[in-house]
Order: C-alpha cells, then structure tokens, then sequence
DNA sequence: ATGATTATAGTCACATATGACTATTTACTC
DNA sequence: GAGTAAATAGTCATATGTGACTATAATCAT
C-alpha cells in the first residue's frame, strides 16, 4: 500500500511513465526505500486496471512508444485514502537484522570490536551519502531528515555497544562465555 | 539468514522443540521480530536436513510426541560464520513505511495533526509494552535497549514534524498546497 | 556498415514469510 | 460422558518483491 502511495503521490505532481518512476525512484530514494523496476511495472498496471491512473500511448517519434500514466479523480481520491490511512498507522521496524547483536558474548572482544567497526563503518558510509543529496529539498527532504536522525542514533547506539564490549560488560551476568577454541 | 541464526543461538542455549521456540519467541520477541510458527517450522526442517540439528522423538506419555532438535558441531560452526557475517554486515532500514510523511502537505494541518497524534500514541504504547519487560534480562536485553532508543527517538521526531504542521513549516517552498475541497 | 549504448517496455521464475487451516492426544469442566 | 481447551505437530495456498532476463528502436562511436 505505501509503495502505491509513492506512486500516486509522485503522478500527482507530474504524469509519467514507468521509466521516468523508476529512474526517479533510483535516483532519489533508493539509499531509504526498496523499490524496483517490475514491482513498478506491476502496481502501475494493477492500478490501471482499476482506474486510478489513465494510460496514453506517447508515439513522440523517439524511441520504443511511452506509457504515459496520469493520476484519475479515483486516483486521487485513493490517494488521499491511503494517505489518512498510512500517517495514521504505525507499523514497527522489524529489528531480525539486528539480532545477532544479542549473541556478541559467544565471540572473544578481540573478535568481536573489529565486526562491529566494519558495521560501524558502512552505516557511516550510508549517512554521508545521504547528506550528500540532502540539498534536494522537496517533498521528500522529511524523508531525508528522518533518515539522518536514525543513521546518526544507530552510529551511537553501536558506539557505546562497542564500549560496552571493550569494558566487558556485555552478556549474562555472570560473564562472557565465549567457546575455548580460540 | 537472521531467522536462521536466532533459532541456533536459542539452541545453543538449551535443546528445544517447535512449540517452545514459538511460544519463547513469541512472548519475548514479538514486539521487535517477525517470525511465526510456520517460518519456524520450516527453518527447523531444513537445517536438520542440512546437519545443522538433529532431532530427537521425545515420547514423554504427556501429548503429542515432541520432535526435540538440538544443535549439532556443524550447526555450531555455521552459527559462528552466520554471526560474523551479520555482525559484519549493516542491512539498511526500509522507510517505505514512512513515505506518507513525505505527502503532508497534500492534507489540511487540522486533519494531518490528529492523524500523527494518533500515530504516535501507537508508538508510545509499544514503547511502553517493550518497557514493561525490560527486566527480562539476559541475551535480549540488547535487543530490548536498542528498540527503546529507536522508538523514543522515532516519537521525538513525529514531535517535531507536528510542530512544524501546526507552524506550517512544511511542504514545497512557497508554501501548502492541498485541494480545494476541503 | 557494424556494434554498443540508451531509452523504453516489460515478463517470469524464484524466494520468502504468513494466515488460515488440519491433526492428535490428554486434561479439565460441566 | 461430552465437549472444550491446551500442547504439540505441521501444511498449503497466497501474497509480495526481486533478479535476471527478453525485446525494440534509435543513436553514436569506430
């Protein structure tokens, strides 16, 4: 439902075709939101069908013919639907891509402080590229905000995680009990 | 991957059967982690074909047999390379959850501002529940802490994006612009 | 002329996770 | 004693999203 919220949205602004979209989506939010070519393709003509969007055949004697969409009154209607519906909910992050930070105390420190570094490194990496094109004000720059703010609260989150490990602090209390084997 | 590596660390741990590993998930997990029955189920199956686990009917007269798994020398050895690899590694966050908030200004601040209020009352209540069994210490205290400060931070934000609805800070340069029609 | 690249359109098999459902045995309630 | 709940095991259709692939026409480099 969000992705179709995205692409309402976005045909509000402006028509386009589905090259046009995925390009933008590319370009512009692909370091915060998961988003490809054929889930593109797909929800445009599953809206089509059901007349949200129109679809004009573009013949500009340019290159394969263009599949312009326009947003409808349905459309717009669902937009406003969906918008109510998805500002009003919050749906939890899924943390499973974090879980092995609960099984740190089955590696050694001196294991452990250089991973977490390296996953340290690449959040780091990804922030600086997002504020790279932060200047791209719009519609999206809350997008880019928020996004910052979690970036920046997972650096330090892993910072003090990592202080954590180096002070040994970490794990069942009663201590570390990483295997013998090294 | 992940999911494969929580059943092994809770394996580790101590044996268990299905039902528990739901139950235990479930109860301690479920406001940070999607993983049900059937997923869990699957996964078990397919890493005891693998030689990851082994299992064991338990014929205990009580009810139905439990098929009790519990984690072989190769299992442990792959959980080791599962967590340094997802220690390693930094999966992005998807906010396509969050893209609503990019269409703010397609609303009236009088409707948006009820919306976000309700949508953050929805974020304190988990955060309150994830609060409330805190004391749950052990290997998922990590995890518990981390999505405290996500969440915390996550209102701080709506916060001042409500702010700056009501001060109309909002949106294109240049100032609101939603439909007429209301 | 030819081969590569770009702009445009998709499609399709695959992987993943879940909701809803089915089974079985014992214990507990009325 | 009959019916419901609990403890255990799954299965299976369905939904969703993506990677890798196909197709076509025009332009550009050599």
């Amino acid at each position: 439902m969000e992705r179709k919220l995205l692409l309402l949205g976005l045909l509000q602004m402006q028509e386009m075709h589905g090259y046009q979209l995925n390009e933008m989506i590319d370009a512009h939010l692909s370091t915060s939101i998961d988003f490809k070519k054929p889930t593109i393709y797909k929800l445009l003509g599953q809206m089509r069908d059901v007349g949200w969007l129109e679809q004009r055949e573009e013949e500009a004697g340019n290159r394969p013919p263009r599949r312009v969409y326009s947003i409808t009154p349905a459309g717009r209607d669902a937009f406003k639907a969906l918008l109510r519906e998805s500002l009003a909910a919050y749906k939890p992050t899924d943390f499973i891509d974090h879980i092995s930070l609960a099984f740190l105390d089955h590696l050694s420190p001196a294991e452990t402080v250089p991973l977490l570094e390296n996953r340290k490194a690449q959040i780091q990496a990804l922030l600086h590229r997002v504020q790279s094109y932060d200047p791209h004000q719009g519609s999206m720059q809350l997008m880019v905000e928020h996004q910052i703010r979690h970036l920046e609260m997972e650096i330090t989150w892993l910072e003090e995680v990592i202080e954590r490990v180096v002070t040994k602090g970490i794990g069942m209390p009663g201590g570390t009990h990483h295997d013998r084997n090294e």
